[in-house]
DNA sequence: ATCAGCACTCGACGTGCCCGAGTGCCAATT
DNA sequence: AATTGGCACTCGGGCACGTCGAGTGCTGAT
């Protein structure tokens, strides 16, 4: 009973069932693959692999299905990398070529890995607090209402008006204008908060209020939860494996998917190995209405650490090896485009 | 064989469907709905109905289904206004409340309109084109790339980045930022094409390439197409129904959704009769993925005529009075925030 | 440790059957 | 001329039943 063939048995099995959608059984494991032993013998592996919680079958006298914790061993000790196609690496390319606009890139980027993957794409905004502060804009836009306008390396500009007290005068929007480009211009925007402390105290003590105020609104714009941005394609493809993937309904899987929140908590949380692939299978995604589903993300954009993250979330019965590629090959060439 | 008591049964047939989602047959149909008459009498009405090809049976020995042309009937001639009930009502106060950004009552009314309905809720931004111009402005980015903000009196603001085949001087952009606001500020966009014109004329000759880059921009901007963007909530919806609602698969419904082309395509044809409620009927789409499935929308915003459209999207078999209600109601309350 | 053999379980599938819902038609009634 | 009761007919859904086969676990032999 060597450990390394029941191994192999496990690896047979996520295989086979990832591709059949059926549960499989001793004969056609040992005629499909080849393991050079007869059914009984795997029957016993896969009566230990039961036993420790990898496989299990629907009902008596049905084939094994993997669980969760059976893909999860898949992960990351059996998987093999696979690579992508020549078709798959011309998508790509083709894709990359005329992306004018970031909106554009990201928008590009989700579509793409949704065709790749066949699944939903996920791809997240750069992170404004990750990102370099390229310019920022002050522009009275009407009485007693001020635009602010941040521009990042990126490529990212995010806006937001702001009610103000007073309406100030031409003069002093253009000197705090002027001061906060010259704290801010170029330096990353989760530094920001410390740097704008002092700006203030430049100012005449009546216009301090509106300095607060424009500050503030930019710390709340650069706060956590409501800088994050993200953009889905391929929602349809949950829907097109018939009722097979969802045996339910699919319904708690798409309200989950517009509660943003749910994502955007998953990728945060999967943020930790910033550029290796993180992989959340089943129950782990901590999410009632994701329970059938795993997520495959990745970061993409910094050298060092992530700017950002991209996805695709499918089934747990997915093509790891392949949903993995995929993610990391779109990741690798958004970050390409970003730096370029 | 009266005629008033033919369209009388073709709408308890719509509603009593509706509501069971089953076909219904000639003796549910006196006993649940007031008709005096005995089935045998229904049934002659009922193969009527069915020549004349309002109805339809799934199968023989089934009882009658509404067709699309029946629920065209039904709701031209046959549904009365439903009025909100008092919840809803109140879940529409408690909505308009607080809205801060223009982002914010549009993501508001969306996931409004979809609650309300138990559909998928389409909001529309305010159209570009049909709303006035609140403020240009112009900022230097970068070398050779320059921001043009468009903020509408709807509050919508629209960025794009442009570049230039030289960084322009500071006296130059802020000339034309000063022309442009001048020409620009509070004209209605669609007026704006002819008023630009003279423009470049006011420059001298080697600014002129800049300045026309600019405003060919600016015009790109509001060309059709690309300005309009829509917003989604409820697509869950959908899926509630369990396989009722959609027999083979609502995949190609999310598709349809997921193209926005479609949609946006549908709400400017509809736009035709502004500020009334317009509905579209299964085939009447033109559109295959949504041959199961109507449309109900309606205009917003405008006085006279709409500034954009909202809009419900659900089974061909859904509550037409209901939708149509709702879909009323939100649009009004949006108006009057916009208006406010 | 592997394997052949065997008894056993249990879902999938096909068949036949019946029931009931619903229809269409006709003749009688108003 | 419209309405209605009666009646024969159709056909899908559900149920009982038997068979088949896939798959298992166990045991004893190698």
């Amino acid at each position: 009973m060597s450990e390394d063939r029941r191994l192999a048995v496990l690896r047979a099995i996520v295989e086979d069932y990832v591709q059949t959608r059926e549960p499989v059984g001793s004969r056609v494991l040992v005629e499909r693959h080849g393991l050079n032993v007869s059914p009984a013998t795997i029957r016993n592996d896969m009566a230990a692999l039961e036993e420790a919680g990898y496989i299990a079958q629907p009902h008596t006298s049905a084939g094994r299905v993997p669980t969760d914790k059976g893909y999860r061993l898949f992960v990351d000790r059996l998987s093999t990398v696979k690579a992508l196609s020549a078709p798959e690496k011309r998508a790509i390319e083709s894709f990359l070529e005329d992306a004018a606009d970031l909106d554009d890139v990201v928008d590009r980027s989700v579509r793409l890995l949704a065709q790749l993957t066949q699944q939903v794409a996920v791809v997240q905004y750069p992170s404004l607090r990750h990102s370099a502060m390229r310019h920022l804009e002050l522009v009275p836009v009407a009485e007693r209402r001020l635009l602010v306008v941040i521009i990042t390396d990126t490529g990212r500009v995010e806006q937001r008006t702001l009610e103000v007290a007073e309406t100030p005068s031409d003069a002093v929007v253009a000197e705090l204008r002027a001061r906060l480009n010259a704290v801010a211009t170029g330096r990353r925007l989760v530094e920001l908060i410390s740097a704008l402390e002092d700006v203030p105290e430049a100012f005449a003590p009546v216009d301090r209020p509106l300095v607060r105020t424009v500050i503030q609104m930019i710390e709340e714009t650069l706060a956590q939860e409501r800088e994050e941005r993200i953009v889905l394609a391929g929602t349809a493809n949950l829907a097109r494996g018939g009722a097979m993937d969802f045996p339910h309904t699919l319904s708690p899987v798409l309200e989950a998917l517009e509660e943003q929140v749910v994502l955007l908590r998953l990728l945060t949380e999967m943020a930790e190995d910033s550029m290796g692939v993180a992989v959340r299978i089943g129950h782990e995604t901590q999410h009632e209405g994701l329970l059938e589903t795993s997520f495959v993300t990745t970061g993409y954009g910094g050298d060092g650490d992530a700017v950002a993250r991209i996805g695709s979330l499918g089934p747990t019965r997915m093509d790891y090896p392949g949903t993995i590629a995929a993610v990391r090959a779109v990741a690798r060439y958004l970050s390409r485009i970003l730096a370029g």
